[in-house]
DNA sequence: TATAAACTGTTTACGGTGTTAACATTCCTG
DNA sequence: CAGGAATGTTAACACCGTAAACAGTTTATA
């Protein structure tokens, strides 16, 4: 069944959309986020827009779903990069890209990880599988480092507080029901994650750098005390 | 010189605006945060608000440095309130204090530490002071815990890194004549504030949640494991 | 191949937003 | 009490998302 004249044409459209979208965006922020902007880059009337998109909030959901796709593309990439004999440089490499992505993509980031836009309300059946896959990588990451032994958390990372473990292992039989991956693996992503973010968030909203001056150093010393904290050894 | 009449109005007229603005944006959000709104609420017509903010981005300045000193003012309390002698606790009163502000007050907290809304942009000379005071409460606590010998942090937390100290310094001397606070006392406080923000920022945006379960217990458990990293005995 | 249907754009319009200008009224001051 | 400052009003402009009605083109079908 070949594609018709028609359908090809959608296709393009719905990309340029797209793209239209997120130049805009990167040009002038989220407020940069319009119909009629849009459709006047474009060259088309706003209304014709809705026959592509019921409502705005349609398109950003798209935006934000890739957005959540590309990061976490983003971290896989950076820790397969790594030395893959070398877990501590993964963590690295993760945090690192995670950190870069969010410096190079700000609008994208604050997109996905910010405030929602005024008005906005995400449907959590779409955003949240996606918004999963960026702790699914470090949770992968951890399951190689505890495996091969280049992770040996102490205490008390040693092992996952009795209060969480009935609901993690919920979320572990839910999201891999192979149930090869430990407890531990999750537990540890869950503890590295908000680290990473915090210090992100932070820095791109501009809170901190100010302060600490030199943030590129100041990250790479706080993953890697992260690191060390958790059991690796650096 | 007594205050006149219209004066008098004028400081109430300026209170209602700040306080109906508050009631709107906590109902609907920050997309609640609107002219027409307020003004509508107030009985008055939009541009009689123009009497008193010439904009409405002078409005949300004004909003965002009160709720900097208001959470600043509660992470005080709170660690106020704990045991004096004993700056663990005091260190878990302002972490669950800093992420309690948070969970009340969600709408507040998003306006100061979420994504700028679209087409605001902050005046920094205005905004940055009110939002230092959030960790200057906790480089208080340091510099106590730090003298009574109740935080004894071991490497790599027992001294600032040579890459950071030329900053570090030259934010002490500006913001500490005096120069009586160890620097140390500022580096944890570095340390500490993204981790806690960062738990508090993914919870309030509802991103782990749901992964965790008992976020309650979680924040509790990693705000101890931070203290206990840095050098409390707990 | 002719015709009906589906698709994709347009124009027009409604109610919402921040903001400005011109004007009226009220209040304070000399 | 007169003059001026302060504070409200109305009207208007340029945006915003979105819906309805309509016109043209493309596809599928008889």
């Amino acid at each position: 069944m070949a594609k018709t004249n028609r359908e090809q044409r959608r296709e393009e459209t719905f990309l340029e959309i797209k793209a239209t979208a997120r130049r805009l965006m990167a040009e002038h922020g989220t407020a940069g986020l319009t119909v009629r902007g849009i459709a006047k880059e474009m060259g088309m009337t706003p209304p014709a827009l809705y026959r592509y998109y019921d409502r705005l909030d349609d398109l950003i959901t798209v935006l934000i779903t890739e957005n959540f796709h590309a990061l976490a593309d983003a971290l896989e990439a950076a820790y397969a990069a790594a030395a893959p004999e070398k877990t501590v440089d993964q963590l690295m490499a993760a945090a690192l890209a995670y950190r870069r992505w969010a410096l190079d993509n700000p609008v994208d980031f604050e997109l996905i990880y910010g405030t929602p836009i005024p008005g906005y309300h995400a449907p959590q059946d779409i955003t949240v599988p996606a918004s999963a896959r960026t702790l699914v990588v470090f949770v992968g990451l951890f399951v190689e480092a505890l495996a091969n032994g280049e992770c040996v958390p102490p205490p008390p990372y040693d092992r996952v507080p009795l209060e969480l473990r009935p609901h993690l292992e919920q979320i572990m039989r839910d999201s891999d029901p192979t149930g090869s991956a430990p407890l531990l693996a999750l537990y540890l992503a869950l503890v590295c994650w908000p680290q990473i973010h915090g210090l992100v968030m932070l820095e791109l909203l501009e809170h901190i750098g100010p302060v600490v001056g030199d943030m590129e150093f100041f990250a790479r010393s706080q993953f890697a005390n992260m690191g060390r904290a958790i059991g690796f050894t650096i």
